[in-house]
DNA sequence: TGTCAATATAAGTACATAGTTATATGATGA
DNA sequence: TCATCATATAACTATGTACTTATATTGACA
C-alpha cells in the first residue's frame, strides 16, 4: 500500500489472482480465525498433502501466510504484518466462516493440539 | 450474497479469479468512474481490439459489466445492480484511481464522445 | 444497396496452473 | 542410530489462460 492507502493495480492483480482459487481463499479464511497444520487442511479439503503444500508455499511466498514448527507439526497463521493486510482482510470480511470445518476436525478428533 | 451479506467460496473465488488479471482489474477500475468503449481500452492498454474484446467478455458473461450500443461504438459500464457489486466496490475503492489514462486520452483527442 | 468502421468470434499457440506420483528432508522417539 | 511421521520438493501431465491472426457481424451512412 502506498501513503494513499491504496494499492498498486500490479500487486493487487497478483494477490487476487492468488485468492482466485478456491482452495487458497479458504484457507486464508481459516486463518484468519484459527491456526492450521499441513494434516487438517488435508483432512479438510480431502485433497493430497503435496497438492496442499504447494498452495501453502504459494501463500507464504508472497508472506501472506508465517510458518512455525511446533513439534512434529508445522503450523501456519495469517502474516497480520503483510503490507497488504488490511485489503485482505476486508476480501476475507465478506466471507462465510469456515468454524464448521473446524468443528468437524474437533469431532473426528482430528484436530491437532499442541500444549 | 446470501442473508448474511456474504458471498459463497465458489462465487467469491470465481469473481477474484477474473479481478487477479492486472488488464481486467484496471477495467473494472475505469469502469467503476468512466463509460468507455473498447477502442478507448484499446487505445490505453496498448492491446490489440480482439485482446481487449476477449477480457470484456469474461468480464460481461458473469454480468460485472453492461454494454450498450450509441452509435458506432459500443460503450461499457458497471454493473451496480450486480448481485455482488457491494464485494466487487470494496476491492475497487482500495485502488489507485485511473483518472490520468482518461486524461491522456483526452488530451490525444481519442477520448470518444456520443452527444 | 454497398462500403466502412467498430466490435465480436474462431482457431491456433505458448505459457501458466493445479493436480499427480515419487522422493527427499528433518524432527521424534524406541 | 534407525524407523517413523509430517512436510517439502521434484518431475511430470492435463487443463486453463491470454494472447495471436484471420474472419464474421453489425450498424451507420454515402
Amino acid at each position: 500500500m502506498n501513503t494513499e492507502g491504496t494499492i498498486d493495480m500490479q500487486r493487487a492483480s497478483q494477490l487476487l489472482k492468488l485468492l482466485g482459487d478456491q482452495t487458497r481463499l479458504t484457507m486464508m479464511k481459516l486463518l484468519k480465525s484459527h491456526e492450521c497444520c499441513v494434516c487438517e487442511f488435508v483432512e479438510i479439503f480431502k485433497m493430497s498433502q503435496p497438492a496442499i503444500s504447494q498452495h501453502l508455499r504459494k501463500l507464504r511466498d508472497i508472506e501472506l501466510v508465517k510458518e512455525e514448527r511446533r513439534g512434529q507439526w508445522i503450523f501456519y497463521s495469517i502474516n497480520e504484518n503483510h503490507e497488504d493486510f488490511p485489503f485482505i482482510q476486508n476480501i476475507l470480511e465478506h466471507l462465510p466462516d469456515q468454524n464448521k470445518s473446524i468443528a468437524e476436525l474437533e469431532a473426528q478428533g482430528l484436530r491437532i493440539c499442541c500444549n
